[in-house]
DNA sequence: TCAGAGTTTGACCAATTGGTCAGAGACACG
DNA sequence: CGTGTCTCTGACCAATTGGTCAAACTCTGA
């Protein structure tokens, strides 16, 4: 089911994930295999979370045997592993992007529309990551309290000195970047209640949701 | 774990989940282990999600055998249900306040103070709703489309009302309530992440959050 | 006090779970 | 062509899963 628009989407636009985390896949047969696994196995624990996903799911999904998944991951854990390792790296980097030298309002709402894109492209790694954190990021905690807390805390002192400088209204910096996460992977992650809630008909959720957000920033933070 | 301080708040405070769904707790025993059930349920759910929870798990929890358990319900998915009843109606009437005669600014922030009272003082029933959500609401997905849906719009006509009149700025009502239930809710469903970013030291998140989402929304919605 | 209802449990069950393993096939390459 | 490596699978395993059941225990009210 949807298989397809998956595959189209993924094709298009493919994370890092994919690419850097088996770092040797030497035959094309590997190759194509540890690939198929990690797709499968982001729909599955995107949807069911870590304890709710089973290897039976996986390998249908994956189109394998399930000793034949565990021929190329060693464990359940190693492959939700995997694809959790380079997620949080792709996750920040619109934030890190975020530049010191820019114009400050231009530059949060430039974050903002990254942000966004990433939930409208990659639902199902906004997925995964909501459900770790919801069962309370035992595999992650590590992460969030040293890379993600130091790059937030940088950019907080940048955003506080552009607060002192008045180039945007005063606001506490971490609960700012807390609304954009908020804001923006809500529609990754919710998107069946959005869905719902706009009816059968609602197009294409994002294109008003950018709209929305932009006039929300940018009333909030205009001096 | 943290059970005393789960309980406290529980006595403290009481969703109508306890009270109305099972509604003829005859016996003394029945009341009590009921309850205990149920508030053992919601621990798990809230975490693991349906599928990942066990009964043994609840069943310790609720420090009753797990055929006892299944005394007071016929079925796991009995008690989530059970769980889940009650739980999007006491969502919503804080939406259903909405007071259509008030002033509109002071009626939007009055339901973000709401809701934001809810993540802070019930954070297991925001999970175990957004748990249901990421899994694609396969139990509770009629009502997001009937009672939940109809609610909004029809909140979302009194919005647009306030809009038109010029007492508050024109935005899509949609997505301004999602914007309200991203921004409070995030507190709850993401609290793990909320206290990585803060530190140790991170008192009351919530005092910091409201000042910051008053600011926000009288910012955004103040012609 | 005692019978009947309400409560609890250990033993059990079939299905599913994550994972193993020996061997069979497929493939690359000299 | 043949051999060694890579890939794959059916059969299997112990543990866990949701759930059953008969028998035992306990509580209550006449």
């Amino acid at each position: 089911m949807a298989e397809k628009s998956e595959l189209d989407r993924h094709s298009r636009r493919t994370l890092k994930i994919n690419d850097m985390n088996h770092p040797k896949p030497r035959t094309r047969i590997q190759q194509k295999n540890t690939e198929a696994i990690l797709e499968a196995a982001l729909d599955v624990f995107s949807q069911y979370g870590f304890r709710g996903s089973t290897l039976d799911q996986i390998a249908q999904a994956a189109e394998l045997s399930k000793p034949n998944l565990l021929y190329y991951f060693p464990s359940k854990e190693a492959i939700h592993a995997t694809l959790l390792a380079g997620l949080l790296d792709t996750w920040l980097d619109p934030l890190r992007a975020m530049d010191p030298t820019g114009e400050p309002v231009e530059e949060i709402l430039a974050y903002v529309r990254r942000k966004l894109e990433m939930s409208r492209d990659f639902p199902r790694e906004s997925r995964l990551f909501a459900n770790e954190i919801l069962q309370g990021a035992p595999r992650i905690k590590d992460a969030l309290e040293g890379e993600l807390k130091n790059l937030v805390d940088e950019k907080s002192v940048l955003i506080a000195r552009w607060s002192a400088e008045g180039r945007i209204i005063t606001v506490n910096p971490h609960h700012l970047i807390f609304s954009i996460w908020s804001l923006t992977q809500h529609y990754a992650d919710f998107d069946v209640q959005v869905h719902a809630v706009l009816g059968e008909d609602s197009e294409a959720p994002f294109a008003e949701a950018e709209r929305y957000l932009v006039t929300l920033f940018t009333r909030l933070l205009t001096p």
